[in-house]
RNA sequence: GCGCCCGUAGCUCAGCAGGAUAGAGCACCAGAUUCCUAAUCUGGGGGCCAUGGGUUCGAAUCCCGUCGGGCGCACCA
């Protein structure tokens, strides 16, 4: 979704003083104050820490003093000049170690309460991404059953993070890769027979063990049942296992995207593994790598520093991952011949990386020890042939699922996991997703189910949500009384509406720095301060009736109150649609 | 043994590509309030940012060591 930029005066306000602030030292270089050419990364221009100091800050004059060979109390001097050009600007100030604080008119800050108004949904967009394509693969969950919390965090940050990166002026796809080549979706496919012998009438007992046995295969297997009657019954199992593999990891996709359709996530692409054997493109890398020298064949060494009593070393072409700073080099085949699933996901992020910019993984945690091996292919697949693009992996720590206090033990094997279609259905979509991004994703978090679903404002989802609900009752109230939001009146807004004002005209730059983290958490905190704030401001109307949206007898002052709540209502619910949470009109 | 992540107030966590006096919620303490602006409100105390070094004008933030917790470590996926 590529945007053109809009034009600087309808710019966020901040975007705005980074260009005035930029033009500044345009001008000093010109006034050879300045050598030309500095590097600006570093420049910021942010509110500072304290609202006391002003509205706008920057540390041009200390980032920029060294390279310019002097002091930065004398550079934000004669930046200061420059920048007290614009007329917004009312006054300014060195601070600190040569911090520029700028005070900027309160008209600055209405017309952002317009600009809000004026870009409605997407108040925040931003350009930041240049329309680059990202891929960002996500869930990936093993087609063999139905999606539990395990997943559910990497699901959510995974479907957040596009969103966030779309609305960054990103083009995005989303995408899920389907293990369903290895030995795991045979094993699926062999309870899958098992419950088709038990639909054809065959008394199987109990579900051995090493096959799937939850009760979600038992439709599979009367399907199969109904599909082919009883050839397959006493059949060898060369004969059944490609078909009723193949319909079983169907029958399985159906299921994930089911539950991952409850959690309002829906993918661009589902490829498949064994789409990329069947094209031959794990053959296809090994071949280019070994003319590179980058895959020989050589002896698999014992895993370092863990005791291996019976180890025995083993023939196999191997990747040179260490070149790339992995612990050891990696096989891309088995002693069978067959890949590995190193082997084939090597083949498949160079397939990723053909059609995309960049590349992004969300991974859980537990697969952290592989992610050198696959950085490493990557780098070789991509470097050496002069196309390397950007590709990061995100991690997502665990999450301990907790009820009464007490955690709750998940077992795959016995089948005692907990769905995540079961927790939506108990707590709910915008519970789910919004408590699996109120904690930055490296850090372990807890799931409460007492505490998630509790309507108080202690609880985060709630709070953010009543603050939108807030906002549209107000104005439903003031519709029933004929009132309606105005700019007529708004400078008439006071220094508490400003501030309001002040955090919500953050949005932007939350955005793009959470884009360029890929933390979509940040929005998620911005959210709980912007409502933090409202629902400051509203309490002041319980001892001060002239301190309320509505004002009685003052319809000009209303309406410029209710042009504020309905902006702040705005900035809200673009941050939540990018969460994938609700922005409800009631609670 | 090795790799990755984490360690910030009593508890749960933020801290935005190194910046100003380290923030919020809960809990605690002190007030207000029974109000439909309705799932209370206002104010306050509380920190050696695990620890020892280093980098520089400046470090919770970057680098190295130590301690503590989590995850992982064969041709599984």
């Amino acid at each position: 979704m590529t945007r053109t930029a809009t034009p600087a005066a309808q710019r966020p306000l901040f975007a705005q003083f980074a260009d005035v602030i930029d033009h500044a030292l345009d001008a000093l270089e010109r006034a050879g104050t300045l050598p030309p050419g500095l590097a600006r990364g570093a420049v910021t221009c942010e509110p500072p820490r304290d609202a006391a100091h002003g509205d706008v800050s920057t540390n041009a004059a200390m980032v920029l003093a060294r390279p310019a060979a002097t002091n930065p109390r004398a550079l934000a001097e004669r930046l200061i000049a420059e920048l007290t050009r614009d007329p917004r600007v009312t006054g300014a100030q060195i601070a600190g170690p040569g911090f520029i604080n700028m005070r900027l008119d309160a008209a600055a800050w209405r017309d952002e309460l317009r600009l809000i108004a004026a870009a409605g949904d997407d108040y925040g967009r931003s350009a930041l991404g240049g329309g680059s394509v990202v891929n960002v693969e996500y869930v990936s969950a093993n087609p063999t059953g139905p999606m539990h919390m395990g997943h559910c965090r990497g699901a959510v940050v995974g479907d957040a993070l596009a969103s966030l990166l779309a609305f960054a002026g990103h083009r995005v796809i989303r995408e899920y890769y389907i293990n369903d080549a290895g030995g795991q979706v045979d094993v699926l496919a062999r309870s899958v027979h098992l419950r088709y012998r038990e639909a054809l009438g065959e008394a199987v007992g109990a579900v051995p063990e090493g096959l799937y046995p939850g009760d979600y295969l038992i439709p599979v297997g009367a399907a199969l049942a109904q599909e082919f009657g009883a050839i397959y019954a006493a059949a060898p199992e060369a004969d059944w296992l490609v078909p009723f593999r193949t319909r079983a990891v169907a029958a399985m996709m159906v299921m994930i995207r089911d539950d991952l359709a409850r959690l309002g996530i829906h993918h661009d692409v589902f490829a498949s593994e064994a789409d990329l054997h069947a094209a031959g493109k794990p053959a296809a890398a090994e071949a280019w790598l070994r003319d590179h020298d980058l895959i020989y064949d050589g002896l698999l060494e014992a895993p370092k520093g863990k005791v291996a009593e019976d180890w025995e070393p083993v023939a196999l072409p191997l990747f040179r991952s260490t070149r790339f700073g992995d612990d050891q080099d990696r096989p891309i085949r088995k002693s069978d011949g067959s890949w590995t699933y190193f082997g084939a996901d090597l083949a498949y992020h160079f397939q990723k990386s053909a059609n995309a910019d960049a590349l992004v993984n969300i991974w859980g945690a537990d697969h952290a020890g592989t992610v050198k091996r696959i950085k490493a292919a990557v780098a070789a697949l991509t470097g050496a042939t002069g196309q390397s693009i950007p590709f990061e992996i995100k991690l997502v720590q665990m999450v301990q699922l907790l009820r009464d206090g007490q955690p709750v033990k998940m077992s795959k094997r016995s089948g005692t996991f907990v769905t995540l279609a079961d927790v939506v259905d108990e707590v709910g979509r915008d519970v789910v997703r919004f408590t699996m991004l109120s904690r930055k994703p490296d850090a372990q978090m807890d799931f409460d189910f007492a505490k998630v679903v509790e309507a108080s404002k202690d609880n985060p989802v709630f709070y953010v949500q009543y603050a939108h609900a807030r906002v549209q009752s107000t104005l439903r109230k003031a519709d029933l009384a004929g009132l309606t939001a105005s700019v007529a009146a708004l400078d008439r807004l006071g220094d508490e509406e400003l501030a309001l004002i002040r955090l919500a005209a953050q949005f932007p730059r939350v955005i793009e720095g959470a884009a360029a983290a890929r933390e979509p958490h940040r929005v998620a905190f911005f959210l709980y301060d912007l409502a933090g704030a409202f629902h400051a401001y509203w309490n002041l109307g319980n001892d001060r009736p002239d301190k309320r949206f509505i004002v009685a007898d003052d319809n000009g002052l209303t309406g410029a109150r209710l042009f504020l709540a309905a902006q702040i209502g705005q900035v809200i619910r673009n941050g939540l649609a990018l969460l994938g949470v609700t922005a409800a009109d009631t609670l």
